[in-house]
DNA sequence: GTTAAAACCGAGAACGTTTTCGGATTATTA
DNA sequence: TAATAATCCGAAAACGTTCTCGGTTTTAAC
């Protein structure tokens, strides 16, 4: 069923049922009824491609993401595909697997007008932007979220993971942890930095030196972390405190106390950025940085059909930051 | 970027540039390395909706679940995903949100062509599957996995429900329950009643009576389902074991035993359908059976791609079963 | 040296829409 | 009544590909 078909049925022109259809001021008002009746009576729908291909418009963005297994990102997913359905968009979907080179063949299968935007949330891997620079250059709108590019000029929407990385570390310090650990995801990754800054200066203000040994910088291999982490806590001057910069190594660390019989929170604290669902069941439950993950997406894809829509007009978004927030649960427990 | 300025800038015929990209026998292989080096030298990428139009092929697909914020969901995307992306195939993604009416318009959003195919897992609400054979009647292939839609006749892909349920109820029986619970989440989804069907024959195969108030059939309502629940386990006569039939129960289940000091195992005993990555650290970790969910995403995506690859060549898949498996731990411990 | 076949390439139609432009009819005004 | 304007509609050109078909040249065969 297509225009033609349709325009035969009525004993119309093509031209004049497709003005019909897009309420065009030169149809008038009978004929439109006509043909918008016979349409649905036919049940005839639009073809994408070939409106695509005459308005150089798509009604499609890709959503580019490392994973969505993660509480994280699947909320965020939510929220960006909650907006697309309302504002009639459609949302494809990649994940990159923490891997720069997927990211890259991904980006590069964006290049020639298959969607209107992108949304993306960097691999962990992601060093070189360039990539991104060259959908850039080809006025494709970009908005990031969470994992951003700091080097490309463009909407970003993020938490405040500085101002978080303090409040963490100073939530531990108050329940009484002096030696406390960092764990870092990767140090290519703006939030990560970000958040260690903001561990930084907590244990600054309150005059507690660092100790780079506390710092561990964990890689995509689960079971090197885990070894990290193990040997870590093995030590006779482990830490009493230990900050998570991300959700899956705060679980790590859940595992290697089990593991070692290290009790939460008598023997040792944590706090983790996290958007598990279940942390208030965990055993014991778990002391979060809540990120408004939810949020972030409906803001991100906000923006981003604001961007399309308003083309001509070139309106400048600059970073727009949602904050985290502590939720404090039994793991950071104040010990008597 | 397109065909006609690459061909300019190559001295040669539209078509010519096409066919050799396309690696035709019809082009010289001479010429043929200097089109692909000058296409690649000027990054040109085909476009989408042209060459849709053109082939009657988008390669891409639809998926469409009710949601994502689940890791049993989460992870079947991500099967799907990474067999499309092996394939060459994009993905829409759309979510119902356990809305009929919501899936009835995604639906009919598809039905022009925009996609070769769709996956999908319905939602709960879904009784009526009139829009789906619509598009089937369209000669649109559609693969179901878990939530499948039983009078449709299309490829399936779901463990073994029935058996998971004998074999969840077996095992609270063997560790000693005798008054066991049934959590349903909805009538109408053949999953659903499959596990029902299969906790009472375990019940009949051992000889315990059914007792209907031990069935508590729960709605989208959260509050609702934790009233029913707090409700049951107040009464005099509540349940020693519980049988989740879906992840989200469990979870409610345990934080009403928390409020209610009910203690797991001992007073009580909780087995659940679920994917959650922290059972094992929930306190106390969860007794689950466990779906091989990103095995079923992998399995529905290449079901999928066969047909729309082979679309003259009618072959018939039937259902496809891969079976779940129980994970035993600590909430449905034996009692001393 | 003629014919047949193979190899290579270009012209042009088609995919289904949108949109500009011009033409025809009717309504309005002087 | 004639000129003008407003209203409604159709023809046809794009959008960027793919692919059939026919044409030209080269190679092979006798």
């Amino acid at each position: 069923m297509n225009l033609r078909e349709l325009a035969k049925e009525l004993n119309l022109s093509i031209s004049a049922v497709s003005k019909a259809l897009r309420d065009s001021h030169e149809i008038s008002p009978a004929t439109k009824a006509l043909v918008i009746a016979k349409a649905k009576a036919l049940n005839y729908e639009v073809n994408p491609f070939a409106s695509g291909l005459r308005k150089q418009k798509t009604r499609t963005i890709a959503l580019v993401v490392p994973e969505i297994d993660n509480n994280f990102f699947a909320l965020a997913i939510k929220g960006i595909e909650s907006i697309a359905q309302e504002e009639g968009y459609h949302v494809l979907i990649y994940l990159t697997h923490e891997d720069l080179n997927k990211e890259v063949g991904i980006t590069n299968l964006l290049q020639n007008g298959r969607v209107d935007g992108i949304i993306i949330s960097l691999s962990s891997q992601t060093l070189d932007t360039s990539h991104l620079q060259r959908l850039k250059d080809k006025n494709l709108p970009i908005v990031f979220f969470d994992r951003i590019a700091e080097d490309i000029d463009a909407p970003k929407v993020t938490t405040d993971d500085y101002e978080s990385g303090i409040v963490a570390t100073q939530h531990l310090i108050n329940n009484g942890c002096k030696k406390i650990a960092f764990l870092s995801i990767s140090n290519n990754l703006s939030i990560s930095n970000k958040r260690k800054n903001g561990y930084y200066d907590a244990l600054k203000n309150n005059g507690i030196e660092i100790d780079d040994s506390m710092v561990l910088d964990c890689s995509l291999d689960d079971q090197v972390n885990k070894d990290l982490i193990s040997k870590m806590l093995k030590k006779k001057n482990r830490p009493e405190g230990i900050f998570a910069s991300v959700e899956k190594l705060a679980l790590d660390t859940y595992h290697i106390c089990n593991e070692l019989n290290i009790n939460i929170p008598n023997d040792i604290k944590i706090i983790g950025f996290s958007n598990l669902g279940t942390a208030d069941l965990l055993g014991p439950s778990l002391t979060t940085i809540t990120q408004p993950a939810y949020e972030i997406g409906k803001e991100a894809a906000s923006i981003l059909f604001k961007i399309i829509e308003k083309k001509g007009t070139q309106i400048s978004f600059d970073k727009k930051t949602i904050s985290s927030f502590l939720i404090e649960r039994d793991s950071t427990k104040k010990t008597l």
